[in-house]
DNA sequence: CGGCATCCCTTAAGATACTG
DNA sequence: CAGTATCTTAAGGGATGCCG
């Protein structure tokens, strides 16, 4: 077993909720969270708009990715009992909360995705 | 992790470097960097300092999560040879520049850290 | 259409031991 | 002190098939 010095029970969670910054990574920094939040920035979409959007993604991991972000309270889901089916996925008031540090991840990410790769020269192997 | 070897053909990555928003998280979004970033904010730190902010990382995970950094030209370490050895971490000049996104997201984890877990309640059912 | 269940492989991560 | 190396386990994730 670790040492746990200070014997904050053996919650391994907690490490990670004791730093708000990782907190908040927990519900933004799923492998493909990032991207629904920021889509759904953009209005309420449908399970299958988001494969569109998202060659990459399985349906499995939409499916999961989603699921959390609805349990973490930052989706909403509205299901349509009709034939054939229809889901809607949309930002609560909660996911709202979270724009500004995606709008400021994006604008970070345009503008230093360049300077980046110029830093990943000079320490190449 | 990231392939830097070719370009960006048939990389699956691809999907991820094309939205801005992933490129931001694949730099911070680690399991640990947010914490190595926001606690180098305050500034430089050696090895086992870290070993004690984050009791929960293993030396292993925590070299491969600074190096990550490195490569990505966020930290910079600094090498002090000689006996007993002595490595300083500390934000790079590009790494500063996400010190407003670790604050944003610090600053958000603390106010909804707490709100969270009310929308969780409604959410049971 | 929008899933979920299953199988299976790959990658991430932990434990432990050892080293310059 | 600040790591590597190695092994093992846990989690992530893809492919496929079925179902309401």
């Amino acid at each position: 077993m670790r040492d746990r010095k200070g014997g904050f029970g053996n919650d391994p969670e907690r490490d990670k909720q004791a730093c708000p910054v990782e907190y908040t990574l927990d519900v933004i920094g799923g492998k493909w969270k990032g991207v629904l939040i920021y889509h759904l920035m953009g209005g309420t979409k449908r399970f299958n708009e988001f494969r569109k959007i998202c060659p990459g993604i399985t349906q499995r991991m939409l499916t999961l990715q989603l699921r959390e972000l609805e349990k973490d309270g930052v989706v909403h889901r509205e299901v349509y009992h009709q034939v054939p089916p229809k889901v809607e996925y949309s930002l609560t008031e909660f996911g709202r909360t979270l724009i500004p540090i995606i709008n400021l991840m994006k604008d970070w990410g345009k503008e230093y995705r360049d300077k980046q790769l110029e830093v990943q020269k000079y320490s190449e192997d």
